[in-house]
DNA sequence: ACTTTACTTCGGTAATTGCCTAAATAACGA
DNA sequence: TCGTTATTTAGGCAATTACCGAAGTAAAGT
């Protein structure tokens, strides 16, 4: 969990999610939406796909990124509670 | 709100957050709780107190530290939204 | 005024992060 | 097999972070 919080810690990096939240989408569809190298975002990739945020699909040339729901679920729950806040679900 | 998933990306500041949430205490009362430098610990106060996840108040010579709760509601409904949930109010 | 208590700020160091360009890899099409 | 496209890994640098002990500050008691 401490990887997943410290993977929000980063704008770009909640960016991505927020983007991968709407469709799946490839690094280079990703890049488009950056202004940094694209050495820089894949760092960044990396550290979502440490923290289970994200997961990956080759197809052909081109690396699909996906959003990982689950983990984003169990991310808010155990912010919520941080906050004391009690969750609606499980 | 990026000073808020910054200060929340450490362990410690996490747990802070956690002790604060059951009742306010004074600097060397949290101090207790960790095994680190209270120099170190007061640095992490800094963090949150930036991001305005606490508030502090002077009594004699104790620096007594509260959790500002609307602040942390705040920033959940922020990880609610990146993670596309819709907030229960507001 | 001096000491004690509680806490923060300072100064330093080692490790990590974020960024870049250049080089490497992987899959595809000619 | 060679070149092209898409993406990652490597190498390097500057800035930041996390940590410590020591010094500084602020309030209170003596």
């Amino acid at each position: 969990m401490n990887d997943v919080f410290e993977a929000l810690a980063h704008p770009i990096r909640r960016d991505i999610l927020k983007l991968l939240r709407k469709r799946a989408m490839s690094a280079g569809e990703l890049s488009e939406h950056f202004s940094i190298a694209k050495a820089t975002l894949s760092g960044h990739f990396t550290v979502l796909k440490n923290a289970d945020l994200v997961s990956t699909e080759r197809q052909g040339t081109t690396i699909i990124y996906r959003l990982n729901m689950s983990v984003m679920e169990e991310a808010l729950g155990a912010f919520m509670a941080l906050a004391g806040v009690k969750a609606k679900d499980q």
